[in-house]
RNA sequence: GGGCCCGUAGUCUAGCGGUUAUGAUGCCACCCUGUCACGGUGGAGAUCGCGGGUUCGAAUCCCGUCGGGCCCGCCA
């Protein structure tokens, strides 16, 4: 045994006792003849004294350095009454060290390890294994330890079963991209590693394992973002006879317990809002509203019918909108500072923002517009709008997808600038009814918003026929704080429907056959009504360690150029190994 | 595929056409028996990401390139 304590649990009742510690030198502080080592495990870091009364043992703290592995054995002590260390769980006690050993020395670390903060991140990736040894990273590792273990005994106490599904899989063409892996044994043939084991946990509810869950590791080979990484883990879930209230209350219990018991000093508001996504879309711009805030987008078409701007009579002539945004109390911005949110607004491809202030002081409107608008106009904008002596006015004529970009992003600028949303709130909300399909131009055909195996609702299944845009699925979002951090459906089970979106979506016979042939086939065999959710694990944990990125409550995550500084993959690989693959490069 | 931002000792950072390239911290040496971001004295440490160009002169301006970040597209 290398230690009898952990470097975080000694306390003033182990006075007396002899013990063995061994940890990280995480900082020394040199006296001449006595010499102060903080040593630090992860469970905490305890002081260690060395005092040159004893030679031997004092050399060794002598030539300790940062990061040095070290093992002492010494006595427990009181501190001196004056020098206790409110700072430390260990600061009522020190040990008095009576052996030492350097069981590993350390080269100078590339950045600090006790004090964080400041370095290119790409330093801390390249060095990971250096910056998880950190607080920060510790305290994240920590949590999502936490929160992934809450997961699987609640869902344990539920009587789900955890099962694991293969991680070569066989490639379907929509969705994601796929990352492939080639196959030594066919050649020319390819496994896809899992987007999600959508597929597989729908087959195993045919199978009868009517609650399943499994942490999964989910792969997509598209760009990457602050909130997606090319590999990711979801709490993978799927239910039989169940209904989409169902889902929904189970998942909300979850969340609600979970934030209870891992993240306490943070208010959960509940029941968990809802909102259609038509209506998300219309009053926040966003499937993925941030509702710790109002700052709602206010439609102002209706009062310009006849207006002589161009602008908006533009838009509106051509099927648009347009949309306004009060920012409170932003009357007083500059001129630079309108433009940063011009900046902004084209950022998302809009040509323009139109804005208006209104001071404080009663004096007159200043505005972009104003001069070409007609009688009368500004007052109704501004009356709509509610604006109050003091508001900043922002409006958007564009495309209705286009206005609800933008706005979307105002909104969340202005919030952030207004510092409107409170860090300790987590704001979960339901997004429901989304559209079934969507059209796809390019392609003249329909594209699954969800997937192909989303069900639509009831009582929209005659639309299927006659206007399929209309139709609503039964697939619903848990939105948290601007975040998706979860997504689901209840599935067709019957085979039918399945057909009937087939042919909407522009899928064959054949081509269902061969891609979707297994769980069409399953389905004749007994499939129970079924539908599952699957919460995102990185963006739940970030969010609830107050972090911007999923990196950093992943151990070992990739750059934006989908890399890996710490071991340099993706790399090339032997002629030998390509040539098993039965693989030539493309020169 | 596109837009924007960043790259100077180990680390963070100042400098933005002429400096011996600034400071902090870390590192090394010596001194110090109650520190806990210990303190004190001294020292070493930088091909200013890389390549090219403009210029009498480039860390500084221009072009390219590499790496990193944020975003758009993309992400059933």
């Amino acid at each position: 045994m290398y230690r009898s304590h952990t470097c975080g649990e000694l306390r003033q009742e182990h006075a007396g006792q002899e013990v063995t510690l061994a940890g990280w030198v995480h900082r020394r502080r040199d006296h001449g003849p006595l010499i102060f080592v903080d040593l630090r495990d992860r469970y905490g870091i305890t002081q260690v004294v060395f005092d040159s009364a004893s030679p031997e043992v004092h050399a060794v703290a002598e030539e300790s350095r940062s990061e040095y592995v070290i093992q002492i054995r010494g006595l427990v002590r009181s501190r001196p009454p004056e020098a206790h260390n409110p700072d430390l769980s260990t600061g009522d006690v020190e040990v008095v060290a009576l052996s030492a050993s350097v069981l590993n020395p350390a080269r100078t670390t590339p950045f600090y390890i006790a004090k964080e903060g400041g370095e290119e991140e790409s330093l801390r990736l390249k060095y990971r294994y250096l910056d998880l040894r950190r607080e920060r990273m510790q305290r994240n590792m920590i949590l999502r330890h936490r929160v992934v273990k809450f997961m699987r005994d609640f869902l344990d106490a539920q009587g789900f079963l955890e099962i694991e599904t293969p991680i070569l899989i066989k490639s379907t063409p929509e969705g994601a991209r796929d990352y492939l892996v080639p196959s030594r044994v066919h050649p020319g043939e390819f496994y896809a590693l899992p987007q999600s084991p959508q597929q597989l946990k729908q087959l195993l509810m045919v199978a009868g394992y009517d609650k399943y869950f499994q942490v999964a590791r989910c792969f997509r080979d598209e760009d990457l973002r602050a909130d997606r990484q090319p590999e990711f883990t979801q709490l993978d879930m799927e239910m039989s006879f169940v209904e989409q209230e169902d889902v929904i209350h189970l998942t909300e219990q979850l969340f609600t317990e979970l934030c209870a018991a891992v993240v306490p000093h943070k208010r959960v508001p509940t029941p968990f809002r809802r909102l259609t996504y038509a209506e998300a879309m219309e009053r926040y711009g966003s499937d993925k509203p941030d509702l710790r805030y109002d700052l709602e987008l206010v439609n102002l078409g209706d009062l310009l019918a006849s207006t002589p701007f161009n602008v908006f009579k533009g838009a509106l002539e051509s099927g648009g909108q347009v949309k306004g945004l009060r920012a409170p109390g932003c009357a007083g911005y500059s001129r630079k500072q309108i433009d940063e949110l011009t900046d902004i607004a084209r950022g998302s491809g809009v040509k323009g923002l139109a804005w208006a202030a209104i001071p404080a002081d009663g004096g007159d409107v200043r505005s972009s517009f104003a001069k070409f608008l007609g009688e009368g106009e500004l007052q109704a904008i501004i009356a709509r709008l509610e604006g109050q002596p003091g508001d900043l006015l922002l409006i958007v004529a564009d495309r209705p997808g286009l206005v609800a970009t933008t706005l979307d992003k105002l909104r969340r600028e202005i919030a952030e600038r207004l510092k409107l949303a409170d860090p300790n709130v987590l704001n979960f909300s339901w997004v429901v009814d989304f559209p079934l399909l969507e059209w796809n131009p390019d392609e003249n055909r329909w594209d699954a918003v969800h997937h192909p195996f989303t069900a639509p609702q009831d009582e929209d299944l005659p639309l299927m026929t006659s206007d399929p845009g209309k139709v609503r699925a039964k697939a619903y979002d848990v939105v948290l704080n601007g975040y998706e951090v979860g997504g689901g459906s209840i599935r067709i089970h019957r085979r039918d429907v399945q057909q009937q979106l087939f042919d909407l979506l522009g899928i064959s016979q054949e081509t269902a056959l061969s891609q979707f042939g297994h769980m069409l086939e399953a389905f004749e065999y007994g499939a129970p009504p079924h539908g599952g959710i699957a919460p995102g694990i990185d963006r739940i944990v970030m969010l609830l360690a107050d972090e911007s990125t999923i990196r950093e409550v992943m151990a070992f995550p990739k750059t934006q150029q989908a890399a890996d500084l710490m071991t340099n993959a993706p790399s090339e690989v032997d002629e030998r190994q390509l040539r098993d693959l039965h693989i030539r490069l493309a020169k």
